[in-house]
DNA sequence: ACTATAAGTGAGTAATCACTCATTATGAAA
DNA sequence: TTTCATAATGAGTGATTACTCACTTATAGT
């Protein structure tokens, strides 16, 4: 939530250089964007945007960072492994969450989804954020939880790291194709998702 | 072929602007990229590669364009529906088929692949370029093989659409992992392909 | 050897870039 | 009302941008 914390503590200002600082990149990209074009969106001087921010890419970082946070958040639980037990009663039960939940969220925050997947690959802050999130909350339980059902026989016994790949792969491709490839086609998304994750379930079944 | 035979018709000095600009352009990004760095790199004058490429715009283009048609060059191929019946024999061969040939071609044209996925976001003609590519020549044929291998019972009658999507989704997913995000991390990929293959089959099928 | 066409050059262009800074506006505490 | 810190401004900075053009060099047909 420390997004939200840091939003409300904004000037009004500020929140608005975020905002067109947020439109235009993940229109045209970072490095197509100009200080002075988020500027003029936000109806704010060029100077103010350096009032807040140290560089252009302070402000890039200051916008993907939270999100990064947030979209493992879910991950991050603790006691996820006695969670398990009670929640998840099979594997697909437990997909079906994942995945509805960061649809859900992929949603909500789209246009930084789309600044985060565009940018990482040229700026290495970002995939150090990325890999530190994973390896900090996420690799631990979500080994533990792989490991659990193809322990109940749910899952085949492939190596963990091709399982999440898969996983993460069909997640991240339902988004992509679904909010920003091809966002009008995108008629009954709910019934797209529902089989999306039966097809993760079936195919990975022993 | 039409991209060699490009390549083979450009002067050397040419050729070293195409191999430059290849590899700025795939490691930091086109609007990051200026003609003088290009310039520099390929050892030649800046002027040079005007007499080329109308605008730097024009060389992008003139880059990932070739790359772009032979990608689903494969599915172009005439009487494609006539081969199934002989070279595959179920709907796993098929897959395996397509996916070793397009990993293959994907790991051989990295960098320029890399750069179409980056830049097709921001750029209208490349992604009309990729429409083109699959309306003209992928979707007829495709469809055409999906809906056989429904009827021989081998994938469920889910829509044709979604049927690509997740065929596609996966493919890309795993040459995204395997040779950009996580390159040094991929030891076995014959191994990891042929799980990813078994996977999509598997989850595709009734 | 002469000529014509194309390839290559690099200094020069106006525009734009991220960023600075002296100055002004604002708002709340005293 | 005075004080003071912070917010906001916008003209100005040198550097860099994509691109041009007058000129030189190389290639090739006659």
């Amino acid at each position: 939530m420390s997004y939200l914390v840091e939003k409300t503590n904004m000037s009004l200002k500020q929140r608005q250089i975020v905002e067109a600082a947020i439109e235009i990149i993940s229109e045209k990209g970072f490095a197509a964007t100009s200080t002075s074009e988020i500027a003029k969106r936000a109806g704010v001087a060029e100077g103010t945007i350096f009032r807040h921010y140290q560089s252009k890419k302070d402000l890039l970082l200051s916008i993907v960072g939270p999100v990064i946070a947030e979209v493992f958040a879910p991950m991050a639980i603790r006691d996820l492994e006695n969670v398990l037990a009670e929640e998840f009663t099979s594997f697909e039960s437990f997909i079906r969450a994942v995945y509805s939940n960061r649809v859900a969220f992929a949603e909500k925050h789209l246009p930084i989804v789309r600044i985060i997947l565009q940018e990482a690959p040229y700026h290495p802050e970002i995939r150090a954020q990325i890999l530190q999130q994973v390896a900090s909350s996420v690799i631990n339980k979500v080994t533990k939880i792989i490991q659990h059902f193809q322990l109940t026989g749910e899952v085949a016994t492939l190596p963990t790291k091709l399982v999440f790949q898969l996983i993460i792969s069909n997640l991240v491709g339902f988004v992509l194709s679904s909010y920003i490839a091809f966002p009008k086609l995108a008629k009954n998304m709910e019934e797209d998702l529902e089989q999306t994750i039966q097809f993760v379930v079936k195919g990975l079944r022993p």
